[in-house]
DNA sequence: GTTCGGGATTGCAGAATACGCAACGCTCAT
DNA sequence: ATGAGCGTTGCGTATTCTGCAATCCCGAAC
């Protein structure tokens, strides 16, 4: 592992929350301030930071035109996002699509409903895997060995009243997940919010990414989300066999 | 300046670019292949990049993430945004907003035309200083030692026959283009489009961005399009005014 | 089932590179 | 004027990065 790349990117990090003053950010790294002005130095020379008048940093411009193009690359998200705007107006609710990245499961695209209910999910950022219909969906997809390991080292964070919080429980769940072909998220993550998911897979069968349905307690109950199952599959379906 | 990060974030703009293999990338950089997998390690823990399960590299998912808060962190951005929208809607015309980045000019924010003619300027992407309005309306703006190193240093790429290609007529049409408040482009960029940019400027009179109207001839032939200068005006004058 | 080959991965020793110190400079406020 | 608070620079040291060579892994071909 690179040390200095891993303090730069450790800056870039912090600098994703707000400005920061060059020895706020040495302090916040626990290192002088001559490195990381160095690492500012180069990463600015690229466009990756900017600093102001007042010398103060901030991200800059060449990460949003990386970032355009990491979204656009994004294999799934090009063939899923027609089909998941036909969904997202057809019933009106957010929709969300993830996959699996790198050990965890991350928020590809997100398309509001049209009440604009409030959610604490964003777009590139990871998802529970134990309270989340895209989680349980991308975690029971895992070959056995990482989904054990995954299983082992999840924390079980009690999100809500309803969030599996042990292991036991969460592998019957996949059970279940992987045997009926969906996953439900009743009220697990945010109390009011219920979800259900559906696996997208490629033509080999393999699952590359999570589509999923989110609809707060106040609009549809869950049997009334349930009767919203068909429209959610069709759509996996549809996203799996454009899939080539 | 930090040689590993550098290359590191060579490697981010090449992936920027489509996947790599790691040796692919080696090439590229023209390093060891050691070298590049430790970047790369570094940078997949942290969801900078990821890799698929061919080992194939592609950005990771933390990029989605900064940029979405790099783009509204972005000040001038945040409180153009509405103006530019209303702009946009009462012209028809493809709206830019750009600002000083590092020596360099780069759009923050572009909407499209109702009709869609493409052009070639790109969110995240630096400016041509000497044959835009948001180039010319900024460089204009910059402390004299500044524009002047500027003025030497460009490199006066002929994009059309009316592009401006040395420093001295350079000059005067920033010159022209301070006097008046405004600045022009007619077809010095991209054939058959003309733009007109102006300044916006914060409370102590400091330029901190251009916005621009865009507009190809044959919608509307220049004389037509100054037409639209006093709106484009008062749409500068407008986000100043906000910008606190 | 075995062998082959391409690519990824690891250990290691040498050397370039990044690190932090300390001194300097700049700007702003008192 | 004077000083405080930051940002910046030069430089010697040693830590970190680098590239080589050997090894491993996985899939393909026989």
């Amino acid at each position: 592992m690179s040390q200095s790349l891993g303090r730069a990117l450790q800056i870039l990090t912090s600098l994703g929350e707000g400005e920061r003053s060059l020895d706020q950010l040495a302090v916040e790294l626990g290192v002088h301030k001559t490195t990381v002005l160095r690492l500012l130095r180069t990463m600015e020379a690229e466009r990756f930071v900017r600093r102001d008048a007042q010398h103060r940093y901030s991200l800059g411009s060449r990460l949003f035109a990386l970032a355009d193009v990491a979204r656009e690359q994004h294999v799934v998200r090009q063939v899923a996002a027609p089909h998941l705007r036909e969904l997202n107006q057809k019933t009106g609710q957010t929709v969300h699509l993830a996959a699996w990245e790198n050990g965890e499961v991350i928020y590809i695209d997100k398309l509001d409903s049209v009440r604009s209910v409030r959610m604490y999910s964003q777009v590139g950022v990871p998802a529970a895997l134990h309270c989340t219909a895209v989680g349980k969906v991308l975690l029971a997809a895992q070959p056995k060995r990482q989904r054990e390991a995954v299983l082992q080292s999840l924390d079980y964070k009690a999100f809500t009243p309803n969030t599996i919080t042990d292991a036991d429980r969460l592998r019957d769940e996949l059970q279940v997940t992987t045997e009926r072909g969906w996953a439900q998220d009743k009220a697990e993550h945010e109390s009011f919010i219920n979800c259900i998911g559906a696996p997208l897979t490629d033509s080999t069968g393999r699952v590359v990414g999570a589509v999923s349905l989110s609809v707060p307690d106040v609009l549809l109950n869950y049997e009334q989300l349930l009767e919203l199952l068909p429209d959610l599959l069709a759509t996996a379906r549809a996203i799996s066999a454009d899939y080539n």
